[in-house]
RNA sequence: GGUCAGAUAGCUCAGUCGGUAGAGCAGAGGACUGAAAAUCCUCGUGUCGGCAGUUCAAUUCUGCCUCUGACCA
């Protein structure tokens, strides 16, 4: 970790004094190391806001930190589940706020906590106003609905809530069963569903991380992809198979979706590897796309 | 040395019965309200290996050359 990383990123802090700083930026650019200096610095804890470390022993391939990493600083919302289970954005703003509410009443100084991930829809919905609806999501609905092609979706949601096209991606079948699971459930159009009360949320400071030359980013990619099969990623996966089964938040994973069909004997060793590799360099794009249209973000280029 | 098959987008290849060409992958840009490492949308000009010939017109036909691969000596 550079140390005029961490005193750009402290000048940052001090210039925009408020209760969370958040650290955020694509995968492989230093959000773990940075957060345990400055949660070290502060004497605050983290919170993660990264979709996959929420998991329990899915340690290798999705980068967690190390054991003594989690135990030197105090983790929220880290290895809270089990790889048979599932979590959401909704969960994630539920749980952020209990444990918020928490630090602003326990703490007197303005810093709470250092929020660091990767996932911009759960930073969002835990500090902006985003209204995501209270309502469940059914797993043996979606599964119904997910047989269901495109076009008949599209007219079921329509019959529904004819107005719903105009907040959702018509050609994206999630979004639609969302949507119609929302519908069925509160009696309700979808727009009534995003308008209820707005609510004041949290003031945070945010930090990007990202290397102004893309091809180095995907180079460092590629090397840890390398990385985490030299550490035993096959082996983690085979075990987590043997204890779990193909689960769904694991075949929904880059790294263990791949390693997957590799001991499926659908593709062998080396393509899984540069599969894994493309998948998380795509990623990574998704990342910079989502994390550019936040104009809050102070940005350390390396 | 000889015979045959190739040489087209970053990669793998298709195609043009002669009117300057298009798929997949890679890549780029964007979206995102309880699956978000998920999911979805948009984007393809490249001396069609080189030189010459035939032709109104050649990447396409012919000849020679260069390179690659296979086979025969």
């Amino acid at each position: 970790m550079p140390a005029d990383q961490i005193n750009q990123a402290l000048k940052i802090i001090q210039e925009n004094p408020s209760e969370f700083v958040v650290i955020l930026g694509p995968t492989c650019t230093g959000k773990t190391a940075l957060s345990l200096v400055l949660a070290n610095h502060f004497q605050v804890p983290i919170i993660n806001a990264d979709s996959r470390l929420i998991f329990q022993e899915m340690d290798i391939g999705t980068a967690k930190p190390t054991l003594d990493e989690l135990n030197i600083i105090k983790h929220f919302l880290i290895n809270i589940k089990k790889p048979n289970e599932t979590y959401s954005a909704g969960e994630f703003q539920q749980d952020f706020d209990k444990i918020a509410s928490d630090l602003i009443s326990n703490q007197s100084h303005t810093l709470k906590a250092i929020i660091v991930g990767g996932t911009g829809l759960y930073i969002k919905s835990a500090l902006d106003n985003l209204n995501i609806p209270r309502i469940s999501p059914n797993s043996s609905f979606r599964e119904e609905l997910g047989a269901l092609d495109l076009e008949s979706l599209q007219k079921l949601l329509n019959e529904l809530d004819a107005s719903a096209k105009n907040l959702i991606d018509m050609k994206n079948k999630i979004r639609i069963i969302r949507a119609i699971e929302i519908i069925k459930v509160s009696g309700k159009k979808l727009s009534d569903n995003r308008k209820l009360n707005p609510s004041e949320r949290y003031k945070a400071t945010y930090i990007g991380l990202n290397y102004s030359d893309r091809e180095f980013l995907y180079s460092l990619i590629n090397k840890r992809v390398v990385q985490m099969i030299e550490a035993g990623l096959v082996d983690e996966t085979q075990q987590l198979i043997d204890i779990y089964g193909a689960t769904q938040t694991l075949k929904s994973t880059i790294g263990y979706r791949e390693i997957i069909s590799y001991l499926n004997q659908e593709i062998n060793l080396e393509e899984s590897i540069y599969l894994i590799q493309k998948n998380t360099r795509n990623y990574a794009k998704r990342q910079i796309t989502w994390f550019k249209s936040n104009p809050k973000t102070n940005w350390i280029y390396k």
